[in-house]
DNA sequence: CTTCCTTAAAAGTATATACATGTATGTATA
DNA sequence: TATACATACATGTATATACTTTTAAGGAAG
């Protein structure tokens, strides 16, 4: 009769299995549109909520598209888009078999300059933790990191000593990311950079600019610099296709 | 009163917000429970449906772990590997409103060095492709790309025009990638590349080393070179657990 | 033929309600 | 004391209903 699977799973599950069953079956072909909502109640007689749910999910899985005042259509097959995986400078250097070590230069609470409560998507100016840390592999200066925290979301930040705990892990373990933002760039080393990381001025240096979110708030931003003849961000990554 | 943010978003959404943020500033301690739908109802003014999809969300997103009978927690912080979304150049260079050009300076069909052939894993040395292109933004050049590409997973390589085609959306297109490795380092410009790239002997520039795999069989090995004051890596991304 | 307006249809959201299912807890009974 | 049962409460699912938002299509007016 209504044509759903017969097994224990709840109901908009059989719904997702009777429609993935029928793509994969060729049912409804691939650029043509799939029954409306309203036509899955009448054909499976369930309700219209359930079948919304089922063909919710398949959609933010990603077998769907789904276009508001159109109807239901199967997704083209997905792109691989390229993804690269950044690392926690600590664990990937004692990954290696090398030596960390930490050196604090400052950790202080500031007023933000406008540009920077800017990027916070502040409305005012509250202030803001202030962070820079040097990362040594094997007594060698790799990456001078800089860190803008948002106290509202990591109150204790400038208590912390970070020659012993990494930034990188006490903030993953304070607040959830939602969202992050990358720009990869290679700079000139500046003055300061050069002093602190020990090269010469104009030395290539990789630049990673990097924002975190948690929910709708901006938490951290991020300059982490890498002295180039030092260090690369490497990984390998197996695109998998999920479900 | 309510709580919730004033967006334009959907009322779920907002839950979702306030949620997250609210745990991103320690208002529920890590191990102890959230407040019940009902709770939720009552303090936000919305729906146990509403509360309800908002939790499943967070929850299939790996923010939350709920069990029925007893209540909601707050998910162990995950092991979290920072992705990086490498595009397309020519996709991108569009994306952003600007005119894309390419140029091929070499298109060829050589026999490997023994390095390269090693890196291709392969036994033999068998004769591989060989391209070297110059892409443009508005005339810029912003990247110079050298691939090496396996002919016996894309034998037409050296037939194409990829001044009209992009090379990687042909390989992407005509290879399923199963594997990616990449090496991102800054190195300062060498004579031929600051000759392709109109820049000046050892400016900065980014380099993304990458080998692709199909299967067990390496298909490509690629330099693409980015003018560091010209054009840099960016992504946005959402790191969503999986159910 | 073109432009504008109306209308229908589709997905999207929000709510109230009901019942199902799983867990912990307190209480009565053996 | 220990077991069994009743109960309260938590999440999970399913439905009916109403309204919103977006899009496509058809028809009237110019």
């Amino acid at each position: 009769m209504n044509a759903l699977p017969d097994t224990a799973s709840p109901l908009y599950e059989k719904v997702k299995d009777y429609i993935l069953t029928n793509i994969g079956a060729g049912k409804w072909s691939k650029d043509r549109k799939l029954p409306s909502e309203n036509e899955f109640v009448a054909a499976l007689g369930v309700s219209r909520m359930t079948v919304h749910r089922a063909l919710r999910e398949l959609t933010s899985a990603g077998f769907l598209i789904r276009l508001q005042g159109v109807g239901t259509f199967i997704a083209p097959p997905r792109p691989q888009s390229t993804l690269i995986e950044i690392n926690n400078i600590a664990a990937e250097i004692v990954a290696r078999g090398n030596r960390h070590r930490s050196e604090v230069l400052v950790l202080e609470r500031i007023t933000p300059t406008k540009e920077l409560s800017l990027s916070f998507e502040f409305a005012k100016r509250p202030a803001i933790y202030h962070s820079v840390v040097v990362n040594f592999e094997n007594d060698l200066p790799v990456q001078l990191e800089e860190r803008f925290v948002n106290p509202s979301l990591i109150p204790d930040y400038d208590k912390q000593d970070f020659s012993k705990t990494a930034t990188y892990d006490y903030l993953m373990q304070k607040t959830p990311v939602t969202e992050v933002e990358h720009i990869i760039s290679a700079v000139p080393a500046d003055a300061e950079t050069a002093r602190h990381l020990a090269i010469d001025i104009g030395s290539c240096c990789l630049l990673l600019h990097r924002r975190t979110w948690t929910g709708a708030v901006v938490a951290t931003i991020s300059k982490l610099t890498y002295v180039g003849s030092r260090y690369s961000l490497g990984s390998r990554y197996s695109p998998s296709r999920k479900t």
